[in-house]
DNA sequence: CCCATTAGTTCAGTTGATGTAACTAATTCC
DNA sequence: GGAATTAGTTACATCAACTGAACTAATGGG
């Protein structure tokens, strides 16, 4: 069964289903600055795994966020881009953003 | 080491540092509805267990996002709000939701 | 006296995600 | 001929988060 493609019915809740996990976000941050290729995403994300970058890829493109367009040339070079879908995530990073800004950083100094 | 404290210094990656876990947001938006207490916060999250539930308000509190309310009273009652801090995940959540609500549920109908 | 209630805590156990390493194809460069 | 490059894939091991159940305190009710 493909209950991967229903999708919560809470818009929040449907959020965190396609966006989950320590990547995802990250990964969107980045295309947001343009397209990129598969090296070029793992030198941007230090730390991410080809195999985490590989299934968080392929479930952007299956939602319709993410296009990927593959040249056929040696060394192989693959594109990924946003969609108009994707693009509309911009909006929500920059919430994100805006609103993780106003967290103060650390502990409140221990004025006690 | 307090090395949670530190948060990164990118917006987003500072986000999903507050809202990781695929609990943590879906607890701001009961959250968002009014205050609640422990027991109402374990009815309206079907599956959440104690100690989750637990940990990430303790998380909240941490950063100033939630104020604990505890009344001496037997049995004890304790109350969970948001701070003005707390409350400006409401621009967030919204903007998740409205991205979210136009992606296709499904997949996309097989047209080839 | 014993049970129910509330807000947790503690322990232990499981699952799923994530990271690591190695390996592939196909062509160009040396 | 052999190395390098790119975009993955696969298998395997690991790790952490989450769950579940049981247990605590303190008091009111039957």
């Amino acid at each position: 069964m493909s209950a991967e493609s229903s999708l919560p019915e809470c818009g929040v809740a449907r959020f965190i289903t396609l966006l989950d996990g320590p990547w995802a976000t990250l990964i969107v941050r980045e295309l947001l600055r343009g397209p990129h290729r598969f090296t070029e995403l793992r030198t941007a994300l230090p730390g991410i795994s080809p195999h985490t970058l590989t299934s968080r890829l392929r479930r952007f493109e299956k939602h319709g966020i993410v296009i990927r367009t593959a040249y056929p040339e040696i060394p192989p070079r693959v594109e990924y881009r946003l969609t108009p879908l994707g693009e509309g995530l911009r909006e929500v990073l920059d919430a994100m953003a805006t609103w993780a800004l106003a967290v103060p950083d650390g502990e409140p100094p221990v004025t006690a």
